[in-house]
DNA sequence: ACTAATCCCTGTAGTAACTACAAGGTCAAG
DNA sequence: CTTGACCTTGTAGTTACTACAGGGATTAGT
């Protein structure tokens, strides 16, 4: 078999594939005697291990893990139960994190009352300056306090340019 | 300010501010007679703008977009709006998908019944052939029926390097 | 005045996980 | 014998930065 049947075959690019090869993941193929690479079954089965756990979002360096797991003669399954909750908890965190935005993100939206406002308020919000400017810092100079702020939409940010 | 001073009341890098100014994001510094940059509070302000939305997870061209409507004088809290609610739609697509893959992933741990088991489950499902090989190739040669399969943990991948 | 530490500058290279292309070789069909 | 579909390698692009290298400027301490 060769490249292009194998990228058929499993759904992905004859480009992937060479890649994997490339950076170890995938054991090199065989060649023909024109140089062409060569896949015999084993190879598919590996490959569609790859894209497996990549869907599942395993990243590479996990589906490395994983691969030399299942390549391991007598490694026994708790190490890839270990890899597979380690993932889930990972999913789950960033779960939280999407959740979170969402409701920042609804927030925000929720201010958008008039439509035909030219002062958004979403803007606003996302200008406004938090502290007195420059609080953090090593504190030497004192810093004057800021100027009454004009409305966000008014600065133009690159007078050179218009 | 300079850009270590802007950095800290940013809480960011100076790397970062230089890479927003090269890439067009932040109007570009003054500069003071020795060639170092020299920030202002309106600075200050597109700078924690950028840093929110990012925290938003917009992305660097929706976080260009929204910059460009800040700016825009005469521009409506329409723009703003649709940008968000295309958002909204975009995190909650991801949120969906990452509910998908968590159950997914739990449905594979769940076949983890005994962890001293050395023919992992979860390794065979994950190797297992789904159609009989290149089905979906442009089905010339017809291929030979794939040899019975071997269990999954004993064909190593890398021959020659053992 | 000298020195060390800390800042600043530019530019390049690296990250993850590929994708897209350029420039060329091989092979089967018409 | 030419066309088209394959294949090869290598390089550059993507996102959103981060991490230097190699140099200049400034500041603090002695």
């Amino acid at each position: 078999m060769r490249i292009g049947r194998l990228a058929d075959s499993c759904d992905c690019s004859r480009e992937t594939i060479r890649y994997y090869e490339k950076i170890g993941l995938l054991p090199p193929a065989m060649r023909s005697s024109n140089g062409y690479r060569s896949y015999d079954a084993s190879h598919q089965k590996w490959l569609m291990f790859i894209l497996r756990s990549k869907a599942l979002e395993f990243s590479q360096n996990e589906v490395r893990r994983l691969t030399n797991l299942a390549d391991t003669p007598n490694s026994t399954c708790k190490d890839v139960h270990r890899l597979i909750l380690a993932h889930i908890d990972d999913v789950r965190a960033r779960l939280r994190d999407l959740q979170q935005l969402e409701s920042s993100l609804l927030r925000l939206e929720a201010k958008c009352i008039d439509e035909t406002l030219h002062e958004c308020p979403v803007i606003d919000e996302l200008m406004a300056t938090p502290q007195p400017l420059a609080m953090r810092a090593r504190a030497s100079h004192p810093v004057p306090s800021p100027e009454k702020s004009q409305s966000s939409a008014c600065a133009r940010r690159f007078p050179g340019q218009a």
